[in-house]
DNA sequence: TTTCGCTTGACAAGGCTTGGACAGACCGGA
DNA sequence: TCCGGTCTGTCCAAGCCTTGTCAAGCGAAA
């Protein structure tokens, strides 16, 4: 459609409500701008009005994203519009590294309390309903960052402050265990990918963790070997080396025994291969940052973390 | 249906009022935009009355729309009608783009033509494990409108440049239809949430535009009543009515026979209650922009336009 | 008759322009 | 830490022009 030749001009033009409308900035800022800082010369009509070309309207668009992010009108006016574009790719690719994990809208937050109250009401039909259509809308990794990891967050302050008995947990965590085991499983396997194992300690039955870690792994584009719960190090130990894993991602919820968890991890850290990355997460991983750290275990107690970790690990090589 | 001496010229002459109903602006306007700008030299019956052809509405309704846009009719009032039509889909096509951020990231850019590829190979498998998982990965929304949206386009530029077959087009078609019917019924019905009524006109067995748009509404929270394709309008009329629904959504993919469908749309905006809002989509509502907006039938020839205009119409009101 | 439509002229509201003023944010120096 | 200067967006005033509405008087249509 474009001609090699593309002539110079710029036959359409738009008067300055079009211009603010279509550039997002006020009128006054429009006029200001092109009176202090020469951002651009519109043509003017019959009567003196401005009439903005399609090139000065997507400059000006660009200015608005460039000081938008931070940047002073001072410092990016003079720039050609090339240069500006580049700029502002930059940000948008800088600032979506950062938020990209901060994706807790204000909807999401609806869902969780929502998630509580069915809970709290027993109502499992309601719940699955709730849960999985959230998770159809938002996206898998989007659900597990901030609707899931949060309901079972708060579903265990409630638990500990006695507002909830065992079974309302027990009714959350399972129906979660089984949306998200199921999504696991969807994913097939890739080639190429590399494997994270997912468990938890020797004597912690509190699967739930493990099982958004393992999701969202598979997600990223990892092969995820999920092993369920309580299972003895050398187990562990022995299952890694046959499956060439790279990751092993333990999930601690709860510490009961400090020295016994301790202990188990010890066991694996010693006998795993050298390659082979160990990530502890969870509340109870929390707990015991300074320890893991010190026996070279990470501590990821987040998924966004853990996600980022995992990233990491595969650009870097 | 028509008389069969139809005069060649300009066949259906309306007198102001009706004019002004169609094209939203008050008599007063009609005839100082006359009198000032020579914008349309309608007519005149015996008695000196202005009597306005179809093609004179259509043009006041693009002014209408140009003016309403931010542009000053003393700068838009001489332009040719191709030349309006062309700004008015310009200005249209900018405002869904500001309401919508494209969400185009780069991987769904990736699944878009790893999905025409499978499709060129007749691989149904792949092409459903592929379309499945990125839906659950990235949600049913982004997937609508990065991937689905985008892949039944691609789908139909090769077909029309004849590198693919119906069978291809089938199985992508299909496919998608599935999986969005699908989404749409995993959406509950909400307390309180208007309904809007989806279809496609009488004559048109493209479902899956229709699909698209009723599973988009779906996910913003409104009850969707799927009426499938090829309905007559009496139906499509009597149903509305039955549901008391705040919108009807047409797609139009493909205009076979331009007067037929304009028909079936007039015939429409004609019975409907007068509260009801009437949107028409797709490629085949793009090309008939101008008759479409001087009949008082909305064109949001996006998913994320349609999108947008919802949200509107819950917030304002 | 009553309603509708036409024309003309007048007029008020509002948009756009220029220029100036100003308050808040930000920055560098004491 | 505080203070003065600069940067930046908003606001205001005045003038000019565009634009929509209104009124009055008249004629045609229902």
């Amino acid at each position: 459609m474009k001609s090699p030749h593309d002539t110079r001009q710029a036959p359409a033009r738009h008067p300055i409500a079009v211009a603010a409308e279509r550039t997002g900035l006020s009128q006054d800022v429009l006029r200001i701008w092109e009176r202090r800082y020469g951002v651009v010369e519109p043509g003017r009509g019959p009567g003196g009005q401005r009439l903005y070309a399609d090139a000065d309207i997507e400059r000006l668009a660009l200015l608005h994203a460039a000081t938008s992010a931070g940047r002073s009108i001072g410092q990016v006016a003079r720039l050609s519009t090339e240069a500006l574009s580049a700029l502002v790719d930059e940000d948008i690719a800088a600032r979506e590294r950062r938020t990209a994990p901060a994706a807790a809208t204000p909807e999401s937050a609806d869902v969780v309390n929502e998630s509580l109250a069915l809970a709290r009401s027993l109502d499992a039909a309601g719940l699955d309903e709730l849960l999985r259509g959230t998770a159809a809308t938002m996206g898998v990794s989007a659900f597990l960052e901030s609707v899931a990891a949060p309901v079972l967050r708060r579903l265990g302050d409630e638990w500990h402050a006695g507002r909830l008995t065992p079974a309302h947990e027990h009714l959350v965590s399972s129906l979660l265990h089984d949306m998200v085991t199921q999504t696991m499983r969807a994913f097939a396997r890739w080639r190429d990918a590399p494997t994270i194992m997912v468990t938890t300690p020797a004597g912690d039955r509190h699967v739930i963790g493990a099982a958004l870690a393992g999701a969202a792994a598979a997600v990223e584009g990892w092969n995820v070997l999920y092993l369920g719960a309580d299972l003895p190090a050398e187990e562990v130990v022995d299952a890694a080396r046959a499956a060439d894993v790279r990751v092993v991602a333990i999930s601690i919820i709860y510490v009961e025994h400090r020295d016994r968890v301790l202990g188990e991890l010890r066991v694996l850290r010693a006998r795993l291969p050298d390659g082979v990355t160990l990530i502890a997460g969870g509340a109870g991983a929390a707990a015991l940052t300074a320890e893991l750290l010190a026996m070279d275990v990470q501590v990821r107690s987040s998924i966004p973390g853990l996600v980022a970790e995992l990233r990491r690990m595969r650009e870097g090589g």
